[in-house]
RNA sequence: CGGGGCGUAGCGCAGCUUGGUAGCGCGCACGGUUCGGGACCGUGAGGCCCCGGGUUCAAAUCCCGGCGCCCCGACCA
């Protein structure tokens, strides 16, 4: 491809919009153009990422046994309903109305299509397990698309989803997908980690996410030192704390505490450490007022508090409430003396509390020497495991380690789904002796674009993209010094020539442009190699080849140079 | 949805406070000089100043109402 026809605007300055590199460099470096809010144009060099990114993920995908299919994108509501998903997806679900009338919403994934698929065809044991995948756009309407490719309201998503007979099944079928999916981001050249994680909307129980490690990453993970565990701080176990030492209880008093809202006044106006604070947290869960004990320095995870209640919507009780149910404004709640009898529960490490410090529900009034087995067992408060780890907890997997927290770029998720699914649409076949059984399902996601956007996050420099070689739009870049001297224009001509026919893919850089032009073109655009063309260094009957990745360089004869090239390319693949 | 910011030429911005003929840089076109890390000189094209209403002799500027975009918090590939 020659640069001089090639469709790729290169922008000297940042668009303002664009807050982090991938999203700036996508769109400086003439990759892709905004359409509206997380909706976009990729432009020929991202098309070539992306069908990279596909080429690996379908070769893996066919590997693991799935077949690719296509399904609709359009999909109409009496599918939606029959999971109930038609309410519950929400504001999230782009809908749309035909000329008749009849609803339709644009999909956001695919489980109860693909599920009535298999549903209709399938009728047999023997016919199972099977496994289907497609790429397509996916539609989410999100409340706050941003950081362009990473949360988009139209995006490129593999999906994938199995259907077996039992567990046992389902579980080796999804081993052999989570394998698959290292090896996706290995092979496009991510430092991605498998971390375990909360399944959220689309049900089941067991999954995983892949998250590739970036500081811009809007997820967080907790991983142990000492061993291999790693999850999403949504999901990640907090062990309970050992058992206190026993100190003596104090009766319980109430004490002023004028203007003392947080826990920091608090603690340092009575002279206790953070860590003796119990905080009483009020949320709706589905609309019903409950309190959440969790312990001064630690805070709630609402995903695991709606996880033992079974809610689906889980908030933070507003100051009115607040104010009805403890009979003061909000900074004094306590377990103890509410107006209403609302459910308790209390994370492990409020259990182990010494001498603890509650809220009074009055005004300026918190409570002290509080001790958790005298006065909050009888109350009836049911302790759990209810807060997000934080840093140096100890690993719940070999209780050794110590936890550490990162930030990862969600690319990919796995997922056991039991059988939500088949059971609402019906998937059922008939085993050996003729008995109706429903089948179980496993699901299998792949952040197409957002895989491309990550691959930026983690190989860029000042200067522009460096892409891994696998996914690069094209793999080497000849950069001629003057494209109006014959000699060197030949000599480009003649390596174009040669590369092309080794099967490399190649961009000419023929503009009529300075060669500094060039030069930040080339960095911005990031393909591996650049082979830099110029009278000085054909003197000596050389090119000179740049490493994008690293800026090494290197003089090889220009006879060489093809070869150079290919031989390089074939390491880098390795 | 709550909080903050912003909509002026393709991109980045100034002008708005204190209403009075719409500007700068980059990019683009043409001519010339240049030519190994975003050259220089000259000429030129390009604007429903987000939209609608109001105030006024006069609105990019003031007022009201929309819409859109970005950032921070609750969602997910």
């Amino acid at each position: 491809m020659r640069m001089s026809e090639l469709f790729a605007p290169t922008l000297r300055e940042v668009p303002a919009e664009a807050e982090i590199a991938s999203h700036k460099l996508l769109l400086r470096a003439g990759y892709m153009r905004k359409l509206a809010g997380g909706i976009y144009t990729y432009l020929p060099l991202a098309i070539r990422v992306l069908q990279k990114i596909e080429a690996i993920i379908r070769e893996e995908m066919d590997r693991a046994g799935a077949q690719e299919l296509l399904m609709p994108i359009v999909q109409p509501r009496e599918l939606w309903e029959k999971t109930g998903r038609w309410d519950v997806y929400g504001e999230e679900m782009f809908r749309l109305q035909d000329r008749h009338k009849r609803e339709f919403c644009l999909g956001p994934t695919h489980e109860e299509l693909i599920t009535s698929i298999v549903a209709q065809e399938i009728r047999s044991y023997r016919q199972l397990p099977v496994a289907l995948y497609q790429i397509q756009n996916k539609y989410r309407d999100e409340i706050r698309p941003r950081f362009g490719l990473m949360r988009a309201r139209e995006f490129i998503m593999k999906d994938a989803y199995s259907f077996h007979r039992n567990e046992e099944s389902l579980d080796e079928y999804y081993r052999r997908m989570y394998e698959a999916y290292a090896r996706v981001f290995a092979r496009v050249g991510l430092s991605a980690r498998p971390v375990e994680a909360d399944s959220g909307a689309i049900g089941g129980n067991i999954s995983h996410e892949f998250m590739a490690l970036a500081p811009s990453g809007e997820a967080e993970i907790a991983y142990c030192t000492n061993c291999d565990y790693a999850a999403n701080v949504e999901r990640a176990e907090a062990l309970p704390p050992p058992a206190g030492g026993g100190s003596e209880a104090q009766p319980l008093e109430a004490v002023d505490t004028p203007d003392k809202h947080t826990v920091e006044e608090v603690a340092a106006f009575l002279g206790v450490e953070p860590q003796q604070l119990i905080k009483t947290m009020l949320y709706l869960a589905d609309g019903e007022p409950i309190a959440v004990l969790v312990r001064g320095d630690h805070e709630v995870n609402e995903v695991k508090v709606a996880n033992l209640l079974g809610a689906t919507n889980l908030t933070l009780a507003d100051p009115d409430t607040i104010r009805r149910i403890t009979g003061a404004p909000v900074g004094f709640a306590g377990p103890i003396g509410l107006k209403e009898e609302i459910p308790f529960y209390a994370d492990h490490a409020v259990m182990a509390v010494e001498r603890g410090v509650v809220g009074g529900n009055k005004k300026d009034t918190h409570l002290i020497n509080l001790d958790p087995k005298r006065d909050l067992e009888p109350l009836g408060v049911k302790a759990a495991d209810l807060r997000l780890v934080v840093e140096g907890d100890s690993c719940p997997r070999c209780r050794e380690g110590k936890l550490q927290l990162a930030r990862g770029i969600e690319v990919g998720q796995v997922f056991k789904l039991g059988t939500k699914y088949s059971e609402a649409i019906g998937a059922v076949y008939l085993d050996e002796e003729g008995k109706t059984q429903t089948m179980v399902m496993g699901c299998y996601g792949i952040g197409v674009s957002r895989t491309m956007a990550a691959a930026i996050e983690q190989n860029h420099d000042e200067f522009g993209i460096c892409w891994p070689v696998a996914i690069a739009p094209y793999q080497v870049l000849i950069v001629p010094i003057n494209w109006q001297d014959e000699e060197s224009r030949a000599a480009c001509e003649k390596l174009y020539a040669e590369l092309e026919a080794r099967g490399i893919e190649v961009l000419l850089d023929d503009r009529n442009e300075r060669a500094g032009v060039k030069f930040k073109d080339a960095d911005l655009i990031g393909i591996p190699l650049r082979v830099t063309i110029g009278p000085k260094t054909l003197a000596q009957n050389a090119v000179e080849i740049k490493v994008r990745k690293g800026g090494k360089m290197e003089l090889v004869g220009i006879d060489e140079a093809a070869g150079w090239l290919e031989n390089w390319l074939r390491e880098a693949q390795t």
